[in-house]
DNA sequence: CGAGCGCTTGATTGAGTTCAAAAATCGTGG
DNA sequence: CCACGATTTTTGAACTCAATCAAGCGCTCG
């Protein structure tokens, strides 16, 4: 947890703000999008897409640093909506704190990794998406973030598999049958 | 092309090295990974899955970086195949260049930045895959990559796309009718 | 206590897969 | 440069997985 804050080579003024369940801290088309570490409570990001549809991109429990790249990097407007799923605890990152001056080699090196870690464990996604049945999908959820699934709606699940809440019913439904 | 390779910070020893089409330069399960930097030619990494399935993960025409990211940086072993889809010339960026001795601010913020971008793609990609249907995906494909189309089979295409040939070829079919 | 939200269940529909076979294109050796 | 075999692309019919539509149950929190 400190190095996290290490990492950004800074540590006055990063005092853990607190927010409300449902409290949406960006939206799709802001500009000056931060990147949020999460003390306690639990994030989401997410899209909503031409037809009205929510699709989640990541879930961001303890720890974890959530942000629209894109936006946070690129200064483009932002894709992602950022929800508090649960009372949450956030050190927010702004630019100022992540375009900092001087980082030293290894803080480099653990922001390099950070984002490499992200982009393997999207890529692990990215493959699953194309190779694997939504049911064989859940069953992966269920083994990568198993402290997870008691927190989180089915609704989001089904949204972060990349199905409705009706089809994760009936595969809910299906394994509860065969065991 | 040339500051790509500055972003290694070395310019010895990187001779381009020819390679045939067909060539498949690693193989899923490779503990040794390396990255490719494209001089010219054309590259695809891909998975096989458990049904016996391919699955392009990307394509890297000239200028492009292309590798394993989880292999290359955490030392696991690929689960990518890299091959040459083109007759092609490449520079092969190994653990030593890329681990190199200190970097300066500037070519890691470089590093940060082309990984910052591949995430924002993927992203892209991702959310594409959940809200799109294949004959958008594939349209917004002609739209982003539209250099590469007379290059690349529908086979690869496809399974870039996360469909089979046959369904590409009824949307392909279906779009020249409408025109 | 009631209204609304989340989850389930069932019936129907549809986008894309699978299987099969024909037509077009590519590449290689003669 | 042509011819032949192999691969790619197209087309069609049957099928499947997940989406959609609709209705009902159970909570919670207001």
């Amino acid at each position: 947890m400190e190095n996290l804050i290490e990492l950004f080579g800074i540590s006055d003024d990063l005092v853990p703000q607190k927010f409300k369940k449902g409290h949406i801290l960006q939206s799709q088309g802001d500009v000056n999008s931060n990147a949020y570490l999460v003390k306690n409570g639990l994030l989401r990001s997410y899209t909503i897409d031409q037809k009205g549809k929510e699709h989640v991109f990541m879930f961001a429990p303890e720890d974890w640093i959530i942000s629209d790249i894109e936006s946070q990097e690129f200064h483009h407007p932002a894709e992602l909506y950022i929800e508090c799923l649960e009372d949450s605890e956030l050190i927010i990152l702004n630019r100022k704190h992540l375009a900092s001056v001087e980082l030293n080699s290894q803080q480099y090196q653990q922001r390099l990794n950070k984002l490499s870690r992200r982009i393997a464990v999207l890529q692990r996604r990215m493959i699953g998406m194309m190779s694997s049945t939504a049911q064989e999908r859940y069953e992966e959820f269920l083994v990568y973030y198993p402290n997870l699934v008691g927190r989180i709606s089915q609704r989001m699940i089904a949204s972060y598999l990349g199905i409705t809440p009706e089809a994760l019913s009936k595969i809910r439904g299906q394994i509860a049958k065969n065991s």
